[in-house]
DNA sequence: TGCGAAGATTCGAAGAATAGAATATACTAT
DNA sequence: ATAGTATATTCTATTCTTCGAATCTTCGCA
């Protein structure tokens, strides 16, 4: 029973991560907090959509945020999570190979879809 | 560019972690290799829907199979994926607190739902 | 007070993920 | 061949995610 619970709260964690932008926004905070528009700027996103991005993350507790006049600071909670981030890295590097015709794969459906 | 295909790619690596079912999964193999069968009967699951989230860990390569006359075992492709749960977990213990109300959180949904 | 900047929230449409039911495939043993 | 067991696949309904557009809120400043 706890047992689940806890997965499910894993699975949380791992939903957080699972869209490319919030895995950039991260990495982004990897050395210290950043304001939103330092995000929106930095990878090029709309606002509306970084700030739902960032409300998911905030939702799973994977940032938190501070306020300074106009503007809103976010940090990693945790440095643990850039841990996650690098054993993974460790996980691709050891299946390079692998990754690369599974790179080679999206970017295959990539071009597809710009057709 | 790249750098986007490979937080996509990493992207997809959370997404296949990101059901409660599949890091049940991932975990009951952390020891060595078990048959579609044994996880069923070990994790409770309905044969259709065990089969379907074993086809989401391997179309992501997080497992592989064997078969063997009417079997299919499944392993682990890569122990690291381990360590990325064990880091995670790590991760959960330095905010206990934080984790235990989330977990409470999800309890009482839960709870809701069953009403 | 009123305006502009920084962010957040809400809404609707489109697409993706999930569960279970039914069906299909592949093997084994008779 | 036939039946039975183990597993995979397909289909459908439902729920969840994502995006962009529009709207709101808050703060700072003239």
């Amino acid at each position: 029973m706890v047992q689940n619970n806890l997965r499910r709260f894993k699975a949380e964690v791992f939903q957080a991560l699972a869209h490319p932008t919030r895995i950039a926004v991260v990495e982004a905070l990897r050395h210290g907090e950043k304001s939103a528009g330092q995000l929106i700027e930095e990878l090029q996103l709309e606002q509306a959509n970084a700030s739902q991005h960032l409300a998911v993350l905030r939702s799973k507790q994977l940032v938190v945020n501070r306020k300074e006049g106009n503007q809103v600071f976010y940090s990693l909670r945790d440095p643990n999570l850039i841990k996650v981030l690098d054993v993974l890295k460790r996980y691709f590097y050891s299946h390079l190979s692998q990754t690369m015709s599974m790179l080679e794969e999206i970017r295959n459906e990539e071009a597809h879809k710009n057709k």
